[in-house]
DNA sequence: TTCCGACAGTGGGGTCGCAAT
DNA sequence: ATTGCGACCCCACTATCGGAA
């Protein structure tokens, strides 16, 4: 298939806000598609997607800068593509980058400007042309002639879009796409994709959402999804990323279970160490929950899971463990202990939910027979949880307390009979997590993208600092920035405002006088490497513009010191 | 030779508008 | 009305390469 073909067909996706149309567009370059190899029918399907077939090239936006004028003619097929960036991703040591850079020049300037732009939008992961794998289904189920329910099914328990759509376009007609992926299943060693949660502000009204639930801790961690059978044990992230060697922990733990074959959904994280200082701590936290138990008496107990009693560590920590490669990693260390610094802290698994055990598949079990089965399984690595209702929502106010007072998020609450809805953020899972909010000043903001060029959108901010210790005295200390929560009318509000307080355009980003208040919702303050103070802003949202507040009333940065402190607990 | 900055690619994430239901 | 999806971009981390010290 000419690449032009696909870049003519991507621009009129992008042309049209209508769903359908999108998808119409997308099932016609999948059937031209179907006509080609393998290989090409793979390739495309992850470009429609928006994606290039390799994880990893090396190349990214900078390496769009100063692109070649474009040809006239379209000659490139979508392959060759493929084969440059599959080329550019195994190059390595001195003189890589540049390398990477040629393969992508010569496959620039041989495209013509829609085709630079699909191949731009590939490589910098920005291709926004309002589709991607959910338009992508749809358009698979057009294609294909089959309900879009019947390949996002087949899509979450395979986790593989090209193998998806290689089952559902290479069947005969839609009577054998239909029972071809259907018979799609959960397969070991095939990661499914993760169930998310959805959001609410209270308990009460997640509660409100699920109807009777299982109420648990939620953690500061990384999700992992864990398999065994035969081979071993394997481990993946959310993304389906596998990182098998970077946690023996995990894999010790998993093999350690009274289990043939196993498919387990949960979270990892980094503890903080255990002092004598924290002896009072364990003691009062024996019962984590307060409530009773579902499925077992002793499950919150601390119990042979000291870890239910100990405070967690900075997300930070869990991350840098996550991210390190060990020996065994593609492109990890050769050999162990190489760099002399001997064993990091361990992680601790926290298992949440059990989808397959020993021959059996438990996606479709309510949550509340999956927790059972969990309990039996593995009742030391459970995460704490009980019952909860509306009605009844005493238990599940005292685990969401027990969960913060050790410094865990808050709780997910989970509708008692909902099945496993493998790559959905539906409603039967509901995450509640405390809020803080300060009032902090914009001190710059940046010129918007997208469907936000022409306004002010990423706020720059900062807290006062009042005694000048990041600065002149009387000025603010920035803390991060963030663009989330502002509707059209607030963002079209806040560019006038913030256009008649400008005093420098400093390419994309204005200085503006530091007069306009914002008030901000956060889940925490971190510390930071990167702003002047050590701290940062978690998830920071605009809750609402204050110009009615003066810049002198704001929030000091030492109310951030003091919110970091707390969090990390008792000391 | 060693150090450091820039870039890429992971992890964590909230909220909006729009189309479809 | 509600839901699903894509867009909007955040901060943290590690790994890698290339050039400065």
């Amino acid at each position: 298939m000419l690449l032009s073909v696909l870049a003519a067909s991507l621009e009129e996706v992008a042309a049209t806000s209508s769903r359908r149309a999108k998808a119409e567009v997308v099932a016609g370059v999948l059937r031209a598609a179907a006509s080609g190899g393998a290989d090409e029918r793979e390739v495309v399907v992850r470009y429609l997607e928006g994606e290039l077939r390799q994880r990893r090239t090396g190349l990214g936006w900078r390496s769009l800068a100063d692109p070649p004028s474009p040809a006239t003619e379209p000659v490139l097929e979508v392959l060759d593509v493929d084969t440059a960036m599959a080329s550019a991703a195994v190059q390595s040591g001195t003189g890589a980058d540049g390398r990477r850079r040629r393969l992508l020049q010569d496959v620039l300037a041989a495209a013509t400007a829609p085709e630079q732009r699909l191949v731009a939008g590939l490589v910098s992961g920005e291709l926004r042309q309002g589709a991607q794998r959910g338009v992508l289904v749809e358009g698979l189920a057009l294609a294909a002639g089959v309900p879009a329910a019947a390949v996002r099914r087949a899509l979450t328990l395979s986790g593989d879009v090209a193998e998806v759509a290689a089952t559902a376009l290479g069947a005969a007609d839609p009577d054998a796409a239909r029972s071809a992926l259907a018979a799609v299943a959960l397969r070991l060693g095939r990661p499914v994709s993760p169930m998310l949660a959805a959001s609410a502000p209270s308990l009460a009204a997640a509660l409100e959402r699920t109807g009777t639930a299982l109420v648990e801790w939620k953690l500061d961690g990384v999700r992992v999804q864990v398999h065994r059978d035969e081979q071993g044990v394997r481990v993946w992230t959310r993304t389906l990323e596998e990182v098998t060697a970077r946690l023996p922990e995990v894999v010790a733990a998993v093999a350690a279970l009274p289990a043939r074959t196993l498919v387990l959904d949960g979270e990892v994280l980094a503890l903080r160490r255990r002092g004598p200082d924290d002896e009072g701590t364990e003691a009062s936290t024996g019962d984590a929950g307060g409530g009773s138990e579902v499925g077992t008496e002793a499950g919150t107990g601390a119990g042979a899971a000291p870890w239910r009693a100990r405070r967690p560590a900075p997300f930070q920590q869990t991350s840098s463990r996550v991210a390190t490669r060990r020996p065994g990693d593609p492109g990890g260390p050769a050999a162990a202990g190489a760099d002399g610094t001997g064993s990091p802290d361990p992680l601790q698994l926290v298992l949440f939910d059990v989808l397959h055990r020993d021959g059996e598949d438990l996606l479709d079990a309510p949550q509340l027979r999956r927790r059972e089965v969990l309990l039996d399984l593995a009742p030391d690595l459970a995460v704490p949880g009980v019952a909860g209702s509306a009605e009844d929502p005493a238990a599940a106010a005292a685990l969401s307390a027990a969960a913060l007072a050790l410094g865990h998020e808050g709780v997910v609450v989970k509708a008692a009979q909902a099945p496993y809805a493998a790559g959905r953020r539906g409603a039967a899972w509901v995450k509640v997590k405390p809020r803080l909010t300060l009032d902090l000043v914009v001190l710059a903001v940046e010129h918007g993208s997208g469907r936000r060029r022409g306004t002010l959108s990423n706020l720059w901010l900062g807290a006062r600092d009042p005694h000048g210790r990041f600065g002149p005295e009387g000025g603010f200390v920035m803390l991060g920035k963030t663009f989330k929560g502002l509707t059209d009318t607030m963002l079209a509000w806040q560019t006038e405002r913030l256009r008649a307080l400008a005093v420098a355009d400093e390419g994309g980003v204005v200085r503006v006088r530091p007069e306009l208040v914002v008030e901000i919702a956060l889940d925490g303050v971190q510390t930071s490497p990167r702003y002047p103070a050590g701290l940062a802003l978690r998830f920071a949202r605009v809750l609402a513009h204050r110009p009615d507040k003066p810049a002198a009333e704001a929030d000091v940065v030492e109310e951030l010191e003091r919110l970091h402190a707390a969090a990390a607990g008792p000391a």
